[in-house]
DNA sequence: TTGACTCCCGACCGATCGGTCGGATAGAGT
DNA sequence: ACTCTATCCGACCGATCGGTCGGGAGTCAA
């Protein structure tokens, strides 16, 4: 056991988050799965039970990596305006951390078959759920403390995972549009601080501030 | 023929459309897309060479009406600003148009088979260079006239995207935050109204100017 | 009537899909 | 020596995949 200082279990886990990010769900073969780790595609059995397990145990392990870097820092009691600088850079290290993540991600969120019948998509709806919550609570402390404009929230949640996951996720195309990898350090760094400026002060500058009608 | 008011080609890319952005590429049999619309299989190898083809048809379909839609408004001559506005009214109104619009773009940003070689991958280049050029030119035109901040134009076109397309593409998660379906009119003008207040103020109230010449 | 053309169908092809099953190998405990 | 368990493999299954082929039905022009 432990031949390459990994289990099996975890190098099939890595290689088929690789794959899965690269080329989707319906796109990955479990033969091509089994093979990128040295194994044959009824060995994978062993470990799980289908390929949409397999799958759930992909997503949901990406989204324990990111809810473990996001719960330290939104659990902090520090102002708003710096929790969220420090959620978005916690949201985008853990995007970055490992090229595959932004891709699965963004494709499990547009998946809909019906993984939901599998007992392992209940850790992923609960690591979605403490995520996502963690994102609006953020917001609604700074709304009602007064630091934050009064945005939707919901909608803001939406902006955010853009601007993150999607910006991370986009491959040839962000590399096309910033010249360069859209992982490569500099990059990452400057996405941080781009994304928050934008949030502090949007792009218009000295725009005239929207008349407000209540306390 | 034009039995129901359409041709059986046009009839066949709506049906890949709408199949293509829920499952994907790979995720879609052409029996499945052939018996949509009332026909079988080897019917379709009479309208598209191959499932690429039609796959790569469907999208640039999709990417014309955007560039359409989007055109005459980044081409008119009102100051930045309200270009911008327009803008975002523009390209959200044509990804609210038709609901598979948003999705099935994520996808195809995100698939990253080689359709390059099929010729009919050029339309989809075109339109795709065409869009992002037109983007790109409005925030730099507003970054020099000094009505923008001084952005990277690049970042903020990915942020742009990842605002409004992953936004009417997440679907179920969407309709989960926002409460309604995210396509429904109502949040739809509200998905314009909350990216244009971010863009014109940023989510921070008064939040103090960057100095530029920072450690 | 005859071709020519368009549109469509059913049968068929090799390949691959997810998944099952029986057995081979090896290490650990007794 | 023995069994037990974990791990892996190869053969196999029915179904489906994208794609080909030959031909039938309809229309139009000559």
């Amino acid at each position: 056991m432990a031949s390459d200082s990994l289990t099996s279990r975890e190098k099939i886990l890595d290689a088929a988050e690789a794959l899965f990010a690269r080329r989707g769900y319906a796109g990955v073969g479990l033969r091509e799965v089994a093979e990128s780790v040295g194994l044959v595609k009824s060995s994978l059995f062993h470990h799980f039970r289908s390929k949409a397990q397999l799958y759930c145990e992909v997503i949901a392990r990406v989204l324990d990596r990111i809810r473990l870097g996001l719960a330290p820092v939104l659990d902090s009691d520090v102002g708003p305006v710096e929790r969220l600088d420090r959620g978005v850079e916690a949201l985008i290290d853990a995007l970055a951390e490992h090229p595959p993540t932004a891709r699965l991600l963004l494709r499990s969120l547009v998946e809909e078959d019906d993984f939901d019948s599998a007992p392992e998509a209940l850790r992923v709806e609960e690591a979605l759920g403490e995520i996502l919550d963690g994102m609006g609570r953020l917001l609604r402390e700074g709304v009602e403390a007064g630091v934050f404009r009064e945005v939707s929230v919901p909608h803001m949640v939406q902006t955010l995972i853009g601007a993150t996951v999607y910006h991370f996720a986009s491959g040839d195309l962000g590399e096309r549009l910033l010249g360069r990898p859209v992982l490569c350090a500099e990059e990452v760094r400057r996405r941080k601080r781009e994304l928050q400026d934008l949030l502090h002060s949007g792009l218009v500058v000295n725009f005239p501030p929207r008349v407000r009608s209540e306390a």
